[in-house]
DNA sequence: GTCTATAGCTGGATAGAC
DNA sequence: GTCTATCCAGCTATAGAC
C-alpha cells in the first residue's frame, strides 16, 4: 500500500507532528485560563496558523477536548502504572495517594477534564477514556493489595482523596493544607476498612 | 425622609419583587443549564422583560451572580442553623452530614457556586460571603460538641463530606452511591479523632 | 423604569482561492 | 493543507425615546 511508502509516512509524521503541536498549545492555553479559555482562534493563532488548518486536523472543538482528554487519560495510567515505593502494602498505599494529589494539584485543568465533568456538551469517547479505567484498575489492585476489596471501600477511598484533592484546589490552591492530611487520611481509612466492627452503625440495617 | 413615606416604601416593595422576580427566574435558569447558561437576554426573557431593565436592578452580571450568592449564603446558614435529631453526639454529626449532603446534591449549580470557584472572574462580596461563614461556623460548633475540635480534624472533615458530595453529584447524580456511605464514613471520621493513636504515622514527625 | 435598537465584541464553523 | 474572508449566532452592555 502506497500509506506504508517512506514519503508516505513522511508525510504522516509531519501531520502528526502539526498535530502534537496544536495539542501542545492547547494545553498551556487551558493552563492559563481554564478550560474555558480554549478558544479555536486563540489556539490558532499561538500555534502559528490559522482556524481553519485547526479543522484540517480536528473536527470540532470537542475532537480537540476528546484529544486532550485521551492525553490526560495516558498520562494518569502511566502515573498509576510506576510502582510505588514502601515497604508494607500501607506505605505504598500512602505514597499511591500522594501520587494520586501530585498528579491532579499539578495540573488542574488536566484533573478538571479527567474527573469533574464540566464541559457542557462534552463527553469522552470511548476510545479516549479507556486509558482511564486501566488507570482506576490499578488503584483498585493497589487497595487489594492491602487488602481492601470491598467495593464501598473502594468508593470510600476515591471519595476521600477526591475530596482531599477538591479542598486543596478551591481553598488553598498554592498551600499543602489538604495535602499534608493524606497519609492521616490513608491511615485512616485503612484502620477503617480491616476493623469497620469499630466504627460500629448506629441504626444497623 | 421621604423614602419612609408609605408610597416610597410601596414602590420600593415594588422594586424589591421585581429584583426578586429576576433572580427566580435566574434559579431556574441555572438549574436547568448550569451556571454557564445564565445569560442577560434568557434571564430578561423568561422574567418577561428586557435586558436593560435588568441593569435596572443588576450593575452587571457579576452582581448578579452575587446576589445568587447570597442567597445560597443565606440558604447554607438557615439549614446549618436548624437543630439536628439525634441522641449523642455522633448521630446528630451523622444527620448533620446527611443534611449538608442533601443541601448540596439537590441543588447543583447552588453547590458549585458556593464552595467550587468556576465562574471566571467571579468572586463573591464580603457582605455574600458572611452568612457562610456563619454556617461553617455552626458546623465546627458541631464538631465540637462531638469533641473535635482540632483544626486539622476540621479539614478532614470538610474534605471527607466534600469528596462524597462531589463524587455523588459527579459519577452517580441520580442514585445514592456515595450519599450512602456518609454514615460509615462519618463514624471511621469519629472513631479516627477520638483515637488518632490506632491509626500511627508510618514516619513519625 | 421600561422599552426599541444597536454597538461592540467573541465565539464556532465554512466557502473558496491557491 | 493552508490561507483570506466571512457567515451567523451568541454575549454584555448602553444610548436614547417615552
Amino acid at each position: 500500500m502506497s500509506k506504508d511508502s517512506p514519503q508516505a509516512s513522511w508525510r504522516e509524521i509531519r501531520r502528526q507532528n502539526a498535530r502534537a503541536d496544536l495539542l501542545a498549545a492547547a494545553w498551556d492555553l487551558v493552563r492559563e485560563g481554564g478550560l474555558g479559555a480554549l478558544s479555536l482562534r486563540e489556539l490558532a493563532r499561538r500555534a502559528g496558523t490559522t482556524t481553519p488548518t485547526v479543522y484540517a486536523y480536528f473536527a470540532s472543538k470537542n475532537d480537540i477536548f476528546d484529544a486532550l482528554f485521551a492525553e490526560a487519560a495516558a498520562s494518569f495510567e502511566r502515573t498509576n502504572a510506576r510502582p510505588v515505593i514502601g515497604e508494607s502494602p500501607d506505605e505504598r498505599l500512602i505514597a499511591h495517594a500522594r501520587r494520586f494529589a501530585a498528579f491532579c494539584t499539578s495540573d488542574v485543568p488536566r484533573y478538571q477534564l479527567l474527573f469533574q465533568h464540566v464541559i457542557p456538551g462534552f463527553t469522552p469517547s470511548a476510545e479516549a477514556f479507556a486509558p482511564a479505567i486501566r488507570g482506576l484498575d490499578a488503584a483498585r489492585r493497589r487497595l487489594a493489595d492491602a487488602e481492601i476489596s470491598q467495593p464501598r471501600h473502594v468508593d470510600l477511598w476515591t471519595a476521600l482523596l477526591t475530596g482531599l484533592v477538591d479542598q486543596q484546589i478551591s481553598n488553598d490552591p498554592d498551600g499543602d493544607r489538604w495535602s499534608r492530611l493524606i497519609e492521616e487520611a490513608v491511615l485512616m481509612f485503612v484502620t477503617h476498612c480491616r476493623d469497620p466492627a469499630r466504627s460500629r452503625p448506629i441504626h444497623p440495617g
